[in-house]
DNA sequence: CGAAACGTGTTGCCTATGCGACACAGAAGA
DNA sequence: TCTTCTGTGTCGCATAGGCAACACGTTTCG
């Protein structure tokens, strides 16, 4: 796999996303397992060396589509302290309008019936994600014995946004982005607050 | 604006595909009048630049999609090689399967509130298709100066056919394209029989 | 069992497309 | 009026991606 001078470059922004949302259609329709390269890069309309030149198999283009959606939350603040702006506030409404596109597969990633290795990579994922934002935010409580386990903070978080994102789209009606995004704020806001800032 | 040498080409077959669904999207968001080129090629996530390799302007891009929606036709014997006698109601039937693809598009197309650029061209695309499926399958009728002038009963037709059309899909609950298939091969059945057999 | 048939990765060559720039036109605004 | 801004249409150059072919492993079926 080769990398490429600009990554910014349209060609390769377009074909990353028709190669994602093909996943996302594909896994869907006939489910992660079963999804082959060849299904991917024919719906997507891409040659199937032009998938390898951006992702090594299925699971690194799974990856780093959760990876883009975190980065995008982090930014945002979603995950952990929030600090509100205005401009990216407006990406993560964005967000979870993408999200609210393909309900069908975050259900898959996130409801019951989920796929196995579809909904523990992801809850693995979120994880090591506000592990290692959190590494970023507050250095110092990595070495703090008297506080709790970091590993139990940062299962409990992950797992607690997960949870509220799979409830939001198990909603009959789920309520718009911005309200939901809201209530997410709130509550990464308040977690923060109760377990992680000591208590003067 | 250049040809290319191969249209069978991936990437060409994308682009277009990119390109006429991001017009039909955007007709639908904000109207074909106001739609420039920038926003149809900024929506499809193409260059410009590129748009001008294969259209000539929006126009350009809109003929070229209804010419392809009728060749989609004709190649599945809705249009051409005809046979009057034979099972119409089938070949209907799969007419609006086609037109159900782009079910907005349409009613943006014919309904009451129709730019009007559009609804005209559809129109006069319409009468086009018409008349040369008349002049294959009737091909006697055009010397018969005793009959109705031919353009008359072509606008006619045409006309009728993408009114009842647009009757269709405003409907609340458009009813089955079987059933308005049904109906609308008895009107132009009757017309055809009242204005093109020569009565002996 | 053998042999099609399919999927995975990889490579070298060719080309469609992106990018940046340009001239031009019309509209909005000081 | 003279700017400023946005859209149009075109161009040369650089490059991402298509195509065809390859070796290899796995399924499928006769």
């Amino acid at each position: 796999m080769q990398k490429f001078d600009d990554v910014e470059d349209l060609r390769v922004r377009r074909t990353r996303k028709l190669l994602t949302q093909a996943l996302i259609e594909g896994t869907v329709e006939k489910g992660f397992a079963a999804l082959t390269v060849r299904d991917i890069t024919r719906r997507a309309m891409v040659n199937r060396s032009t998938f390898y030149r951006h992702y090594l198999d299925k699971y690194d283009l799974l990856e780093q589509h959760l990876n883009e959606i975190y980065e995008v939350l982090e930014e945002g603040g979603i995950i952990g302290e929030g600090r509100p702006e205005g401009n990216i506030d407006e990406e993560i409404i964005e967000l979870f309008k993408q999200i609210q596109q393909f309900p069908d597969f975050y259900r898959v990633m996130l409801g019951p019936q989920a796929d196995a290795f579809l909904s523990q990579r992801f809850r693995q994922q979120t994880q090591q994600r506000v592990l290692a934002y959190y590494h970023q935010t507050f250095p110092e409580a990595a070495s703090d014995p008297d506080t709790l386990p970091l590993d139990l903070k940062f299962t409990t978080i992950a797992s607690a946004g997960c949870s509220a994102l799979g409830w939001w789209l198990e909603q009959e009606r789920p309520s718009t982005p911005e309200k939901f995004a809201h209530w997410l704020r709130q509550l990464s806001y308040d977690i923060s607050i109760s377990t992680l800032k000591p208590k003067k």
